[in-house]
RNA sequence: GCAGUGGAGUGGCUUGUCGCUCGCGCCAAUAGAGCGCGAGAGGAAAGUCCGGGCAACACAGAGCAUCGCAUUUCUUAACGGGAAGCUGGGGGUGACCUCAGGGUUAAGGUGACAGAAAAUAACCGCCUGCCCAUUGCGGCAGGUAAGGGUGAAAAGGCGGGGUAAGAGCCCACCGGGCGCCACGGCGACAUGGCGUGCCGCACCACCUGCGAGUUGCAAGGUCAAGUAUAUCGGCAUUUAAGGGUUGCUCGUCCAUUGUCGAGGGGUAGACUGCUAUACUGACGUGGCAACACGUCAGACAGAUAAAUGACAAGCGGCGCCACCCCAUGGGUGACGACCACAUAACCCGGCUUAUAGCUCCACUGCUUUU
């Protein structure tokens, strides 16, 4: 699997999977985006991801489908280049689902984007190791 | 040269790094992964306003109602679209733009405010007769639409004759309507002539002709673990309530029971529908044009929490500043949060709306030079 390759099978797609994951998923923010996470155990299969991710712009803050679109790519872009950050985190048995959720009234560029990406990556990736030590 | 009118086109490009979706090939029992090659948003993809294809369901038939459309000819699969015209109104010096368009002279209804009166018009005025009476400033009866003022709209216009005063009451000319004839045009209509005094407007309702079954790809189809035994179809039979059929009426059909046959239904998911056509490009022919026909060439998105990109550099464009020149203009350099609108979702044909900058064609007005 190439380092930067991005995958059909990262994408949370199913429908129950995403209510499960706003229903008792944790929140963390760093504008102007907001990441709301689950750690769950991977469903075995032939080709193991350490997380699945959604995107998610909303109509109501970004009314044109031209700029939902183009932030949906600047995102995706981000995570897919700053994805290695969760790596020491993803252990054996444990897929993270993210779901990416839209928090700014305008669109802004890809550096801040990015930023943002990998300051919630970071933080989901602490979060997780806490969680397995003790 | 400046200002403008109408129409058509274009809608950034290149390279590098890292990626996305689909198809084909290789490796392979299949899937996935890997490698290679190829393809991958718009003129509006938008709004979802019309029309059609396609799909499912419904549908004996007749009448009424409802809704939509309404100048002519053409165009088209179809349209409430388009092309070229016609008639009338409005705007502009002009190129041109814009609004309206079946019938209603068959009967009917309404017309705020103002005004005497909104359509069987007498308030003032004008004229005639009679009465009271002192000449008058009076009263009564009648005639009169020329004049006044009101209004969005006032009984075709104007002149003459005529008259007590007036009036298409009569006549000439002009405008409109109706009928007939001639001529031009496929036609709406136009031009001319003759006859007829026939002569308010707007809207509603009404009438005429044509059209309209419903729902939309979340249509519809296939697979399918577990749950569950309902459902559907054919035939025969009974006939009361009731139900369906287009909103209503008529009409019509169903029901109940028996028997035979089929194997189905809903939920998450996957696959399919799904992209090849009223297709695209070039040329030719016909036509003022919309468009049609023919020949040749081509294959051109198919995603589904939704691919077609992100970042960097350069080029290009635009704006502004400076400098140079053979100065209308061109060149060089620096600067810039500058380079629009808008992201397919079953597919087409239109309409409407948004759109930086650039290009082209035809035409108009003003001005300058020769």
């Amino acid at each position: 699997m190439g380092e930067f390759r991005l995958y059909k099978s990262e994408k949370l797609c199913s429908k129950l999977e995403i209510e499960k994951l706003y229903a008792h998923g944790t929140s963390v923010i760093a504008y102007p985006l907001r990441a709301v996470w689950l750690a769950v155990p991977a469903v075995p299969s032939h080709q193991p991801v350490a997380a699945r991710f959604l995107i998610s712009i909303p109509k109501k803050r970004i009314r044109h489908a031209v700029d939902r679109v183009l932030l949906r790519r600047r995102t995706r872009e981000a995570y897919r280049l700053n994805r290695k950050l969760l790596a020491p985190a993803a252990a054996q048995g444990i897929t993270v689902l993210i779901g990416f959720n839209w928090l700014a009234k305008h669109e802004k560029d890809y550096s801040s984007i990015e930023h943002s990406m990998q300051e919630l990556l970071t933080k989901i990736s602490t979060a997780i190791t806490n969680e397995q030590v003790p």
